[in-house]
DNA sequence: TAAATATATGTATATATAGTTATATATTTA
DNA sequence: TAAATATATAACTATATATACATATATTTA
């Protein structure tokens, strides 16, 4: 029960969401993550290595990027199921549609990459 | 998604996870859920109007009982997914096995219903 | 209406959590 | 080896949460 309430509990956040969400889609490097959400590194760092503590995540490093991925292999079937049926409770939401799209157009290897969300302005 | 970060967030307790693997099962009344868990009264009360608040609970009265149970016909597709795997998860569990017993063989209505799990000592 | 009882709510406290800023680590390239 | 860059961690603050204890509410019965 103690791991299914950390789960629970790492998917209790919006960010933590919206980070699934991308990844549900596929394998993502977290400057990606922080140009979809528009949030700061050490969050997105923080938020990820939430999900990853409780389980739901793998990463692979290629060169300076950290590629974090939904670990399928490992997950349970009950883990793998709620990962869908959340899946399936933000497949309305307007963020949770316009992340992916986003997810589409942005490139995954970009000068000062993590800076650029981290500072707005434009040095 | 905030109706969704609610309803984890309802779910990421390990209290409030052993009522919902109780309600699953069956109506229950408040002092069941005493009995069964061992915990005082207010706090049964307090973990139950939070699943309340997040929409998976309905209830009702009889006399002086308050009836709680999973709220099945409001429930969309997704949050019936989650509990489902929710209890998937909780299948093996020990303490939810033992839960199950125990609310076989409590009695609805005592003498001194909620008094029992909330006084230890024998008045 | 008063007493008994089941449940709910309020308050206080302790712990957990999310976020920011600053700094550290690690990998690549010059 | 030094510099640049992507990511991780630390320290701190603000807010949320769980719990216990005390009290209030509501329903039944005498």
């Amino acid at each position: 029960m103690r791991n299914l309430v950390k789960i629970l509990k790492s998917l209790s956040d919006e960010t933590r969401l919206r980070i699934v969400n991308m990844l549900m889609q596929r394998e993502c490097c977290v400057c990606e993550i922080i140009q979809v959400l528009e949030i700061s590194q050490p969050r997105a760092s923080h938020h990820l290595s939430a999900l990853y503590n409780a389980g739901l995540l793998k990463m692979r490093r290629a060169g300076l990027f950290a590629l974090y991925e939904i670990d399928r292999e490992n997950l349970s079937g009950y883990e793998m199921d709620l990962l869908r049926a959340v899946l399936k409770g933000m497949k309305g939401d307007k963020t949770a549609q316009s992340d992916l799209e986003k997810l589409k157009t942005v490139r995954k290897i970009l000068p000062t990459c993590g800076q650029t969300a981290t500072l707005k302005s434009d040095n």
